[in-house]
DNA sequence: GTAATAGTGTCTTTAAGACACTATGTA
DNA sequence: TACATAGTGTCTTAAAGACACTATTAC
């Protein structure tokens, strides 16, 4: 961090006199993407908007930054406070800051994305009275292109979405698909032993196209990032597969 | 962008009624990592600072958002009146803001890196004369380890770095070692016509490791991403080499 | 001529795709 | 038993590394 150094007294007296308020400030805000990848697709989590502005329409969990706040600290909070979850992994995005991207005033919104498996995130939604849903998202645009993605309830209907929300979105999307092939990300979307046909079927939601099986198995064992648990999965219907877990070896 | 919508005039309402000065608000400020690659190693621009806090310490070229301004043009503008410079590749990097990373008072910085070429940069600090530095980085982490990056001066001795600005050098060394390979980022750092050596010289630079001579040429002249100019360089003492552009096809 | 780098051709190695085949559970 | 998916083995293809060899200029 900050080297070491010594404040002298000339820097205090500055420091005393110093006046933040001389200039406008703009409104800094904090919005998570929280994702999960659930039958063949990538969802977010959204929230109708009580409040003007875009009443009615949905928006990504945020907050307005505050004052003492890291913002890796802010985006912990608005999924503890918004979506009741804790120790997901959660990673800063980008930061959106046009000038008319909010009406209400100058807003620079700093975007997370958070990665969870659907079943705690279903849990979540679930457990909330306070008009959150799991939107499916519809990505129209092939591998790393980038663009707004739509979001899509569970009538196949497009969601009005408030702000930028759906660059956000575009751009959370173009993050992980391009992350994928060398972060270990896909483990995040499942629960801690998986068989390898899971990790592979959320390879392909996030990427958006099908692996090669044979291949994928090659590559990710290769890789020596899973280990076999052992165990196997029993009540398939078919011949049960190996469990897997991420192995957390510091090769790359 | 945002999606068009109708504004109500309960909307209209609430707007002229909202206080944006009910909550502290953080200072926002951009702060530009400009880089150039030659004889080996990477540079960046920084300047000596002339007031508290941190006086006499380096730190990059950065500038308060005004209000009205977008992130983008934000960064434009330093490059414009820091350095005389226009027309750069810029990126967003990362968003740093952490409580205590300015003594003044809560600043979020939003970092953006920009690539161009040494003879240019060179000629743009030769031009001030407002203590402006081309440092050499010293990259102490391999690949993309990631973590801070010290600044050398002429004479090989480190530099003092003002705020948090070696975590953001290291953020931008990570940043294009990361993109080297799938984003033309290497053609910023070159002038217009080129030899195939000079954009492995950068390529190696930038990662920090020798690149095979002959799979490097292959790889890029396969992509289809350069094409030769017809020209050849004179006066290398040895036989001289065919000049290549940065060919802009959409191709992957 | 020598020195130095440009540039070509070919062999080897490695990773990925294709695909056949065997294994093992449920119904 | 049939069915469905797990998992293995092998052939092919494509890309990268290794390396030998030729080409062309300055000196």
């Amino acid at each position: 961090m900050t080297a070491k150094r010594t404040t002298t007294d000339d820097e205090l007296a500055f420091l005393a006199s110093y006046d933040a308020t001389r200039f406008p400030r703009p409104s800094v805000a904090v919005d998570v993407v929280l994702l999960t990848v659930r039958d063949g697709a990538i969802w977010a989590l959204l929230g109708r908007r009580d409040d003007h502005p875009h009443r009615g329409r949905w928006a990504l969990p945020g907050s307005f930054l505050r004052i003492e706040e890291s913002l890796d600290a802010a985006a912990a909070r608005v999924l503890r406070t918004k979506a009741g979850l804790r120790g997901v992994f959660t990673e800063q995005l980008y930061t959106f800051g046009s000038p008319g991207r909010d009406p209400r005033t100058r807003v620079i919104a700093v975007a997370y994305y958070a990665l969870i498996e659907p079943a705690s995130l279903e849990r979540a939604v679930a457990s909330r009275t306070d008009g959150l849903i799991l939107a499916r998202l519809d990505v129209s645009w092939p591998g790393e292109t980038g663009g707004p993605v739509a979001a899509l309830d569970s009538s196949g209907i497009h969601l009005p979405l408030a702000f930028d929300h759906a660059e956000i979105l575009g751009m959370a999307v173009k993050r992980i698909r391009g992350k994928l092939d060398y972060a270990p990300i896909g483990f995040e979307l499942l629960p801690a032993a998986f068989p390898l046909r899971d990790l592979r079927l959320v390879h392909e939601a996030i990427l958006g196209r099908a692996l090669n099986k044979d291949s994928f198995r090659r590559r990710i064992l290769d890789r020596g990032l899973v280990v076999p648990t052992g165990e196997r999965a029993a009540g398939v219907g078919h011949r049960p597969p190996e469990l897997y877990r991420f192995s957390d070896r510091s090769a790359t």
